[in-house]
DNA sequence: TCCATAACGAAACGTATCGTTTCGATTGGA
DNA sequence: TCCAATCGAAACGATACGTTTCGTTATGGA
């Protein structure tokens, strides 16, 4: 039983407003217990008891999990950075090493992964994954490929069918834990994702 | 609350073996619960009263939930035929069409969905999946590629890297619940997974 | 200055799931 | 004949969910 490992700070009421350090407890007790347990391991319970935090707390700043999976992805400070080499292929592969790095290296690998799981219990959550964490964390990539439109290398019409190849080669990867194992086809895959339709 | 919708048919004990009727009204209870309420609602509870059946009866047959969403999902007579027209991309695409519409017709794309989610929960999930279940559903899918091999369309080298791409590309519409918006996309995408590496 | 207001943590609620165990009844094979 | 293994039913203890209640705390408006 180490669940009771951080002796709880015991942060008393501040009045009639919501306290934000219960708000910064909780969501570093959720990374803590997401990395140290992964998916299985995280329960409002366990992020509860990790926070010295009361579950009634976790729901008056989160509306449910898969909410509060979404700010600790999002909490995780990005430091995916989109490159620009020039070519599609050469940006896409630098990136993608480095969103790979980036989810073995934090949480942010095992949060993913639990948020993907969560969608496929909850409506909600996969309409959450969809529309609005997607969107966002798709940001970057998205600008890639318009610069290689805008640079005549594919077309604006195929833009969305690459990217749902490019989006799906990541998923499969992590969601089947062998980050490490695919590692080495990132560059000839996105050659593919980056080349000249043929026909 | 239409959880005991099947009156319990009651199937006594045929002596000191294992009765096949029992094993096949779980497996058709469990595909019945998936169908209706999805991964949410699929619980050995819930499988075991639509089955009318004990849950240590299901356990003696499965070890856990897993083992029985993967055999659900075979149980599902594959219907996904591999085409042989010559070309690798037209052969994936027909291909891939016939598996969406398997996905999309059957309990087998929300047995698909349940797997995944299970596997980010368990260990053991994850190690079927990867190492039992996904070999086994490639089969027809390597026999495509390596027919492209012996035309010699692609390079055996870069089998796993395009198949990684395929498998990513059916797994993002299939879990985020776009098989019918991403249709439109496959032929194309098959075309990109099928093309010479460039460069 | 006073006090209604709202958040706090703790605890317990009822419901649900898991995987296991116990039970009496059933039936084939040794 | 009787042992053995299965059957369905029921209950177990543990855990999780999301909610409610409780006594405490301190703010901010009257």
């Amino acid at each position: 039983m180490n669940a009771t490992d951080r002796s709880a700070p015991r942060r008393a009421s501040i009045g009639a407003r919501r306290n934000p350090a219960s708000q910064a407890a909780i969501l570093a007790a959720a990374r803590a217990v997401l990395a140290e347990e992964g998916y299985a391991g995280f329960s409002i319970d366990a992020v509860s008891r990790r926070a010295g935090a009361g579950k009634p707390t976790i729901y008056r700043w989160w509306k449910n999990k898969a909410e509060l999976l979404i700010e600790v992805y999002a909490a995780e400070k990005a430091m995916v950075k989109a490159a620009a080499t020039g070519g599609l292929a050469d940006d896409l592969a630098l990136y993608t090493a480095a969103l790979w790095d980036f989810w073995r290296d934090t949480p942010s690998g095992r949060t993913f992964r639990a948020l993907v799981a969560e969608a496929q219990n909850d409506a909600a959550a996969l309409a959450a994954l969809r529309d609005k964490f997607l969107p966002e964390r798709l940001c970057d990539v998205r600008a890639l490929f318009a610069a290689a439109v805008a640079r005549g290398e594919i077309g604006l019409d195929e833009v969305e069918m690459r990217l749902g190849l490019y989006v799906g080669f990541n998923w499969y990867y992590v969601l089947t834990d062998q980050l490490d194992a695919g590692r080495a086809a990132i560059p000839a895959a996105m050659r593919l994702v980056a080349a000249p339709l043929p026909g």
